[in-house]
Formats: C-alpha cells, sequence, structure tokens
DNA sequence: ATCATTATATTATAGCCATCATATAAATAG
DNA sequence: CTATTTATATGATGGCTATAATATAATGAT
C-alpha cells in the first residue's frame, strides 16, 4: 500500500475528532466540511474519500463525542463505590465548567434540539448514547425496577439544567441554576449534599 | 396614508408568527427570510422595510412563542386553585402531544442548545421569556424563599425531558422518559399523582 | 529507479443564502 | 380624477454550501 498501512483510517479519525469538537461548538449545521477539513490540514476535495455525505460525518461525530463523555463520566472514579461516582458524575456534570466548554461537552446537553433535524445516522447514533448514559446512571442507582426511570428522569434535569444554563444570558441565573439542579440532583439519587461549587472538566 | 393605518403592523405580525411556527420547527438556522415570507403571501424583497436583520427577526420570533407559551400556561386554569394549575401545567408540558408538535411548543426545550448561537436579539428575549417561565411556577409553588430554586430545577426537567423525548428516536424510550418525568415533578412540587397519559396541546 | 496505487488537492457545478437598490403598484389626500 | 406616498416586488450581488470529476503527488512494490 502506499501512505502506509493505517494512513487514511488515521485521518478518518482526526476528521472524525475535530468535527465532534467543531460541531459541539458551533452546532451541526454551522459547521462547514471545508471547515473541518481544515482544522485537520487538509482541504475539502477528499473529503468524499472518507465519508458517504455530510450527515454521515454528523452521526460518526455524535458516536465519538459519546464515547468521550461515557469515558470521561465512569473513569471519574473508577474503582471507588457507587455513590461516590453518582456524586462526582453530577458535580462533574451540572457544573461551570462543562457550561463554559461545550467543544468537549455531553451532547444530550448540546444536541437535543438540533438531533430531530438531523439526518438518520446521527439520530440512531444519539439514541444509543442515550440509552447508554442512562444505564450508566441506572446501574449506580440504589433500588429495584424502577431505578432505569429514576435514571431517565435524573438525566432529563442534568442535561437540561446544563443547556438552559448555557442559553441564558444573565450569569447569576445560569450559576443558580446550575447549583440548585446539582444540589437537588443529587438529593433525588440518596446522596449526602456536598461540594458548594464545582470547577472539574467534564 | 395608504395600504390603511396598520398595514403594516399587520403584516409584521403575520411574519412573526409564520417565523415563530417556521422556526421552532425547523430551527433557526434552517428556516430563509424568503421561505417565511412565502409562508404569508409576500417574496423576500419588503423583508427589510420590517426588521434590520433576520437576527431581528429571529429575537421577535423567539418573544412571540415565549408569549404564546405563557398565555397557554397561565390559561389552563385561570380561576382555580395554584395546585390545580401545577397539575395541569405539568401534564400540559411533559405530554406526548407537547413532543409531537414543536410548532407550537416551549421555545425553552426547543431552542436552548440553538440560542447560544444566536444574535444578541434572540438571546435577550430568551431571556426574559426564562424569568417569566420560571416566576410562573415559583409563585404557585408552597413554600418560602426556595420556590425560586426550586422552580428552575423542575423546569430544567420539564424542557430536559421534553427535548430529550424528542430527540430519542426510540418511541419506546421516549414515551418512558415523558411518563417518568411528568409523575417525578408532580411528585417533587408536592403534588398527588394522577392522569396516566394525556393528549392536550402545548 | 521506475511503476502502480491511492490519499489528497484543484477545480467546477449548481444551488441557496442574506442583503440591498431600484421598480412597481396600491390607496388615500387633495 | 390626479398626485403623492409607501408597502411590496423584481432583480442583482457576493458569498457560502455540498457534492463530484479530474488532476497531482506521495509511497511501497518491483
Amino acid at each position: 500500500m502506499r501512505y502506509g498501512e493505517d494512513h487514511k483510517a488515521d485521518t478518518r479519525r482526526r476528521v472524525v475528532k475535530a468535527a465532534a469538537s467543531a460541531m459541539r461548538r458551533l452546532g451541526p449545521d454551522r459547521v462547514s466540511v471545508a471547515e473541518i477539513m481544515g482544522e485537520v490540514g487538509l482541504t475539502h476535495g477528499g473529503f468524499y474519500a472518507h465519508f458517504k455525505s455530510k450527515d454521515a460525518l454528523v452521526g460518526a461525530a455524535v458516536e465519538a463525542a459519546f464515547d468521550q463523555s461515557r469515558r470521561r463520566l465512569t473513569g471519574l472514579a473508577r474503582h471507588e463505590d457507587p455513590e461516590v461516582l453518582l456524586a462526582g458524575l453530577v458535580d462533574f456534570y451540572v457544573s461551570a465548567d462543562h457550561r463554559d466548554h461545550p467543544e468537549r461537552g455531553c451532547p444530550i446537553a448540546l444536541l437535543s434540539s438540533d438531533i430531530p433535524r438531523q439526518g438518520a445516522p446521527a439520530r440512531e447514533a444519539f439514541d444509543t448514547g442515550v440509552h447508554g448514559l442512562i444505564e450508566i446512571i441506572a446501574t449506580r442507582l440504589k433500588g429495584g425496577e424502577e431505578r432505569l426511570g429514576l435514571a431517565g428522569s435524573l438525566l432529563a434535569e442534568m442535561a437540561g439544567a446544563v443547556a438552559l444554563s448555557r442559553a441564558v444570558s444573565d450569569p447569576e441565573l445560569s450559576d443558580r441554576l446550575l447549583a440548585e439542579s446539582r444540589t437537588r440532583i443529587k438529593a433525588r439519587m440518596g446522596l449526602a449534599p456536598s461540594s458548594p461549587e464545582q470547577g472539574d472538566h467534564p
């Protein structure tokens, strides 16, 4: 072969990574193929050697963003007990730092309103991503059959709070929304209240 | 004057109304000036006699959408007691019907992820809209100082649940997310559980 | 050292977009 | 009935878009 064994697979990965970041910063509709290729140091011409369409790239980017989120959230306290992980997860997710860094943020809080308007690849990737995150939360909750339902409800508030805190311009309201949801979510999980204000990176 | 006293104000209203609907269906970036003018039976040329820019129209449309939502939510049970209004509001908001009719839906659930990318007029209109909705909820809650914080937390879950239920393709998961959040939100409000599945129009 | 292969670049196409300058037409004031 | 005003239409501009056809260049195989 030319260009080495996995040159192509490598650049594809780099393109997806750049797309996952740019799409979360600017939204899927406001980022162009040429822009993403440019960020990787290439021109737009070769794009269609890697992806069937822009929709396909958006789908791959959503998948990559969920992978990143999942790794971050489960890696927070890998060997500790479920309660510590849950508390850390909430402090991590419902935080000013998460709000202020959309380029590496959770796709649910970032893309919920975009996804219904996107193509099939993005919607499918989103679905499996949501299922995954719900499961991450549910398996750490105590209780029986209702854990899955509670996990969905908690995820809705977590993502809703972060999305809302981003959309609001009033910084005081934004901070207050995060703080209130953070403590209330932890209470709903049956966790002891902790950490007044956080600065992690999600 | 020509064209009657308020011909211009009338068409402006019609344009804003069409924009508020189209933008909620398709998102602010996917709807064009020409498309909106066409929906009102006009051509794109006259647009700039009514608005300084598309950003200005988006701002007016967000404002109009919030006005509509506020009227709908407070008009649900105008003369009844706060508990009835709150229960109705939640059943109304966190419902399959709301999910399935974005064109008349609440801007928070629809535009949260779009707003940070939009111009100043839209962001400002969004801010006042959010403040208004929080107050609508807070004034009906019982309790003292913490009502405002709780209202924000509840709004985050309501909007988050509806947005998530729209983004998910799996219809079963979508319905389940709504049902779980609906009952849990009412419980958090201190209301008695009620109405297994709703079919109102928000 | 040359060839064959293939990742990437150049260039083209066709369409859509916001914005604006100018033209038209509608309706009331005189 | 005519003139004036002004809401809307026509048409143009310049830029950006996704996609595709073709050209180039890089590299391992011979």
